[in-house]
DNA sequence: AATTGTATTTTTGTATACAATATTCGCCTA
DNA sequence: TAGGCGAATATTGTATACAAAAATACAATT
């Protein structure tokens, strides 16, 4: 958050940062008095910012019981990709027909950084991080739907993120997913706002697979 | 809400029907004094009240400066009704897979009681108050994913159905509209998903086309 | 008359205190 | 020893008070 004219903004931020992050695990609990302690002030901006977690559902909250970092079964997680799924290819069938020429061609600069990036990392981190999210980003704003971005955005990206970060790093995928981009790109440079749909819709599909791959040796493990 | 523990939570509802009933319009301001005044209690669980509104983003709150009741421009509507649009047409699809066949059954039973309530009432109001939603809830639900169920119910419903009933009460509309309902409810008998799915998108579509035209005539009446 | 700067007032953000509810721990009983 | 009942504890919900910011009203100046 860029400027966080209020501490419950602040406190939201951090907090947010923490769970996406993996440092407030699924199921901790969320007390005021606790926030108060580590950041100081008085309960009511950490109710506050406790609410703004909630609104954005990393938080569940009960009545007189408190608050926990949202713990997702399976099934909710694919219900979630299941509506990103199809909310993430609309966003890119919007985007081939409405983006620019000029922020088509910014996204083919951007594949490019990707590339070598990911021949200079031999293919490990920086990707999952920051990459793969930076093109799905552009596309969702190129959508030119606001709404859209909000969803997407705000609501449902945190909790993918969060369990992406628990599982991540898986090692070949980057570079299969990086050639999955540039198709990507290549139908909305020709603008063929169908095949890009088409191509965006597996390519998360594809990711939603290599998760559930992930939480299942993990849960083997443990 | 069936049963508000919280005072928060009731004036929370109380606020949500007020606003989509047109009693508190677009613009309006929502101070926490305002509340107190009107529902009692004190401005803490008023403030909380508020916050909830924001997060289904029925009012906009700005810092230090208060809330006021949400006000689309029509550019914003249709970024909501082509998510919506998206979205329900999706759920369709699912509840042409999902629903068992009981629930189907049941569907029908729905239309026929929505033929009759036309019949009986020469197509004005209860069509577009209740029917139409009715059948929209439950082919959501029939899409048995929750958090598609939450998005639409819970977000974009509330925005649709303020405006509507702003606008509402077309005339020949209701009619037709069963027509659609009817066909869309035929489809998923046949389990051809594909086809529901169409349907609903241009069941959609055609009512934002309404919506429009409504909103025209009464830019041009003010 | 319009505008700008200032003082007043209102409203929100935060702090603290109290009440109500849930949780926890110990004790008692079977 | 296991399980349930109850008191103690902790946590949330609400109320009230104060501080800070914004909106408003008004006056002075151009």
């Amino acid at each position: 958050m860029a400027d966080p004219q209020t501490l419950a903004d602040k406190v939201f931020a951090e907090l947010t940062t923490a769970i996406v992050r993996g440092e407030l695990k699924p199921g901790a609990r969320v007390s005021e008095q606790m926030l108060v302690e580590k950041y100081g002030g008085s309960r009511a901006p950490m109710r506050e910012a406790i609410q703004k977690l909630e609104a954005r559902r990393l938080v569940v909250r009960i009545p007189h019981a408190g608050a926990r970092v949202v713990s997702l079964s399976l099934s909710e997680l694919r219900d979630i990709y299941e509506v990103r799924v199809e909310l993430e290819s609309m966003a890119c069938r919007l985007a081939a027909e409405r983006m620019t020429d000029d922020e088509i061609a910014e996204l083919q600069t951007l594949l490019d950084e990707h590339a070598a990036s990911i021949e200079a990392e031999q293919g490990q981190s920086y990707y999952q991080k920051a990459g793969d999210l930076d093109l799905h980003y552009r596309l969702i704003r190129g959508s030119k739907n606001e709404r859209l971005h909000q969803m997407l955005c705000g609501e449902l990206y945190h909790l993918v993120r969060m369990y992406r970060y628990q599982t991540s790093t898986s090692t070949k995928r980057p570079l299969q997913a990086l050639q999955e981009h540039q198709r990507i790109v290549e139908a909305i440079a020709a603008r063929d706002a169908e095949l890009a749909e088409l191509l965006m819709r597996r390519h998360i599909q594809t990711s939603l697979l290599n998760l559930e791959r992930l939480m299942a040796e993990e849960e083997g493990q443990a």
